[in-house]
DNA sequence: CTTAAAATATACCGATTGGTATATAATTAA
DNA sequence: TTAATTATATACCAATCGGTATATTTTAAG
């Protein structure tokens, strides 16, 4: 690894929490510079622009809580465990981000959807991604007779991210992960009643 | 109403989608004399300040969504139909707001969490105000034995309002009403499973 | 209709913005 | 160790930013 890639990826784990909080248009060149320390000609002799340094972020903070969550995934046996990862250990996976401004998910739709279409495009395939997997585990289960055979697996796919995705708004909104373990018991009660 | 209200009134209807676009950061004094054809004088004959704008654009573009959402009320004689309200007229109430930037609500409690406190203190009374409302709506169903006597009616509220913020989100991001159609169709069961 | 007050436009301000050109320091390869 | 290359800092740029002071226009009251 060159020194220049040292850099770069200094430059994304110090900003990110920066974009994830104050968003693209919120966070200036300045902001960056006094996150890393460095001046704005390293920034610039490492990424071509700051939609360049945002794109990089997200993926970064994508690929951060991705791994989290497979980590998660990774120790379960069965769909229907697979799918209480969230309701287990949603303090492990979304509040270890709390302070570094929540899902960059939700976030980085909400801040992009209307005004940067490279990073709603990235966004856009996360969440497809996601829901892609979701599928997939809700199809092994009714495969594997876990689940019922008549659930729509896509549909029960959206509804846990919208919950997870809601219930998160809510919780950084209120200042409380009350919240998130609230709308978790609810998604306890639809997985449970998948069977 | 004195000229300057009239003018105030129509600075605020004339840069609600874009502050609901853009968000704060993003939405500067240009934006605003473009969309209204005022000049910055005008602006500042009117408000304080940038962050008076937001505030008062937020308080608009909740005022009318919440009225939106009144007046399907008003139609339901149950409780239970109050809830479906939002099963059966999503396009209404949400689609609406689509060309003008989204949901305010999920919108400006992102864009504000952790930059603007007193704008993400509006956001989170207005949260707590429709947590309230739904709350209500569910005792008053239990109490009229609409609903069995057992459910948790703080729980459902969260849960509704994250199911409906959360597919907002999606649709918005992958431009399709058809994900809120499809957690629309989760919403309803749940509804229907608190008989 | 006239005039004072209210409302809005214009000109200006210092600071910040994203980015570029050039200078300097650090790294790397021989 | 040295020189070339790479990486980063510094100085600079035009444009935009939110806001203020002053000028001009419009409104409203008598």
């Amino acid at each position: 690894m060159s020194k220049a890639e040292r850099t770069r990826s200094f430059i994304i784990e110090k900003t990110a929490p920066i974009f994830n909080k104050k968003g693209f248009a919120g966070t200036s060149l300045n902001d960056m510079t006094e996150a890393t320390g460095l001046t704005k000609g390293s920034i610039y002799g490492n990424f071509s622009n700051k939609d360049e340094v945002a794109i990089a972020v997200f993926d970064y903070n994508l690929q951060k809580l991705n791994a989290c969550v497979a980590a998660q995934f990774s120790k379960q046996k069965t769909a229907k465990d697979k799918l209480m990862v969230y309701v287990n250990n949603y303090e492990e996976i979304f509040n270890s981000s709390c302070d570094d401004g929540g899902c960059p998910i939700l976030n980085t739709a909400i801040d992009a959807d209307d005004t940067h279409p490279q990073l709603r495009n990235q966004v856009a395939k996360a969440v497809l991604s996601w829901k892609a997997r979701l599928t997939q585990i809700l199809e092994q289960g009714k495969a594997n007779g876990e689940f019922n055979a008549n659930i729509n697996a896509e549909q029960i796919a959206l509804t846990m991210i919208s919950m997870i995705e809601g219930s998160i708004m809510i919780s950084k909104l209120l200042g409380s992960s009350a919240y998130i373990a609230t709308v978790m018991q609810s998604l306890k009660k639809l997985i449970n009643d998948l069977t």
